[in-house]
DNA sequence: CTTCTCAGTCAACACTTGTACACTATTGTT
DNA sequence: AACAATAGTGTACAAGTGTTGACTGAGAAG
């Protein structure tokens, strides 16, 4: 798993890197695979899996505590956004297998957003202005929150740069972008 | 150029398409290929750039007019997802280039999504709320309204059911999105 | 009528691919 | 000490890969 994701990182994409070049990339002879995964995409899956559970024990470790909004919202994307540069490879790939991957994987991927769109709902629940909204329509915010997040994921990963100044610009963009949405989700009831 | 786009409508990642798989599909020898592009990559050029030009050109079209600013969301939402489904296989390229073509291919996309936020940009600047509003934030919003669209074109693409409903659903999932950010956007200055 | 350009063909190359089969080394449990 | 499970090795094969070079036919341009 580290080996094919080092050969992600390398800028292969996940589809067009053989079972072979993981071996090899391994330290180990082609039909040892097999003793691991049945094919690339078994592997892929795996990868997913570890990549969810890093991300929720981030989540669990970062729970919205009562705060104000404004840094609340804006500690959360500074630790998203370092946890992202962290592990850059995952993202990588995961970003890869949400439009380009096998069904199985695109679904994977699916699974793991609508989660974070889940966990969002019953956290900000607890505002006042989400108090007593529709579940429905909280659904659809928190849909939107988590997409413009990750949707923005692939841009920081494509900096050149890696340095603190390209990082905080991320932040800052993607900080507004969510204000905005803030402020729409309180007029949304009017 | 067909030839590739069928491959990749069924199901195939453009990234793992050979040249000779394309060569085949269009019913001539491989060697063939290269009196036309140099290598895949640059098909995949030609192929978005094709797709700018049909984008812009429906964007020409369906100009916005003055209007009551939701029936026009709900319209251009419609006709965009109408264009998506007209046009599958381009989309399901374009999603798959953006987080893992090759560089220049990712740059493409990127540019193409950028010059639409450009595009919507001038067009909502008429608007009363955004007349005088800082370029900078306003270039915000419009990235925010594009990807906000984009991001869930793949789920459009993904239904397996290619009904009016599912369509209808999407479209009516996106503009309530779209309804939160004009609210916030309008809340804005304040 | 000739000439030139374009899109096509054929054969060949060196290399990579996934996978099958039989075998060996390592290791933890009885 | 014996055993079973696990992870590794070597060889082999048929199929697919990008790219080469030399050649051919159709049609446009002169």
């Amino acid at each position: 798993m580290q080996s094919a994701l080092t050969l992600v990182g390398d800028g292969n994409n996940f589809n067009s890197i053989s079972l072979r070049e993981v071996a090899k990339n391994a330290g180990v002879v082609p039909t040892s695979f097999y003793r691991h995964f049945r094919d690339m995409e078994e592997l892929g899956l795996h990868l997913l899996d570890e990549l969810g559970l890093m991300l929720r024990k981030l989540l669990r470790k970062t729970r919205l505590r009562d705060d104000y909004i404004e840094t609340l919202t804006r500690e959360s994307v500074r630790v998203y956004a370092g946890f992202v540069m962290e592990h850059r490879n995952y993202f990588y790939f995961m970003n890869q297998s949400r439009t380009g991957g096998t069904p199985a994987l695109r679904e994977a991927v699916r699974t793991e957003l609508r989660y974070f769109s889940n966990e969002l709902a019953t956290d900000i629940r607890r505002l006042p202005i989400f108090a007593q909204m529709n579940t429905d329509d909280l659904g659809i915010i928190t849909e939107l929150i988590v997409e413009t997040v990750f949707a923005s994921t692939i841009d920081l990963l494509d900096q050149t740069k890696t340095d603190e100044k390209t990082t905080s610009d991320y932040v800052d963009n993607t900080v507004k972008k969510l204000r905005i949405i803030w402020l729409g989700a309180g007029e949304w009831q009017s």
